[in-house]
DNA sequence: TTTCTCAGTTGATAATGTCAATTGAGGTTT
DNA sequence: AAACCTCAATTGACATTATCAACTGAGAAA
């Protein structure tokens, strides 16, 4: 039986973020962890939008519209009009945005790694891959 | 790589929330995920405490004090005095606070039961034993 | 022109997480 | 006994994250 398997994963989320966390402000990165997922959002999805980052992370467009807001007025990021649809706007990475997420990935990985030591890479690919299986079950 | 890894586990837990959320706001169970976690805990360890709740959920032991509290006023759990520490108390489910475990018990393993559809208990096993692995690895 | 559409925005509020200071009953020291 | 110490629990203040509903407004459709 999967006894318990909800509060391990609440624990590892918990521990995962104050880690990044911990690493970001000491990077005197004033971003949260919410700002760091949109950003990598933004950095993966070619022409990406508000909408589609709140796909990606599940969460609320309000959210998104604040998270975006502040990233662009820390300077992270830029709008741009969307050429296939006026509605919607093309987040981009600004040379301060791309050094924020050179900074990020670094930190990401170091803590990704230490997160992952003593598992093969089948074993995270295999992860990965429940990961995914239980997202889509849920949120089909 | 692990690309991505932390945020499939966001987004795996967000969607376990909501979920469990709307099961138990559908039975008329005015409780939080976080009340749901501590209940579970006080139900599954022996001589409960709020310290011990906090270390198991790594959670700040003011939110808990919180949480507690709000379980003992609607009647789920009472304060027993410590026979082995008189500062500590020990958090004892009420008949009520039976019940909505029962409740919680049935809904949860429903979603267990849905999140882990197509994967064998071989698999199973082997993510809890993963998220173990990695939840060490950062909270040592 | 008027109406409609819909990505984005804003407001209000709830839930969760964090840090620091305080409390207070019982043990320890002098 | 009085002053001091300990430490689980509590409280206060605040930051972060999440949710829902109402609103905007520029262009498409009628």
């Amino acid at each position: 039986m999967s006894l318990n398997l909800d509060e391990s994963l609440h624990r590892l989320i918990h521990c995962y973020k104050s880690e990044i966390k911990n690493a970001i402000t000491e990077s005197n990165l004033s971003l949260h962890v919410g700002h760091i997922r949109a950003l990598k959002c933004i950095q993966r999805i070619p022409n990406c939008s508000a909408q589609i980052i709140s796909k990606k992370m599940n969460l609320d467009k309000s959210q998104i519209a604040r998270i975006i807001k502040e990233l662009q007025t820390k300077g992270h990021i830029e709008k741009h009009p969307n050429p296939d649809n006026h509605r919607s706007q093309l987040l981009v990475l600004t040379e301060q945005g791309k050094q924020a997420i050179d900074t990020i990935t670094t930190l990401d990985g170091e803590t990704s790694l230490k997160m992952t030591n003593g598992l093969t890479e089948q074993q995270i690919h295999d992860f990965k891959h429940y990961v995914e299986i239980m997202t889509k079950n849920l949120c089909a």
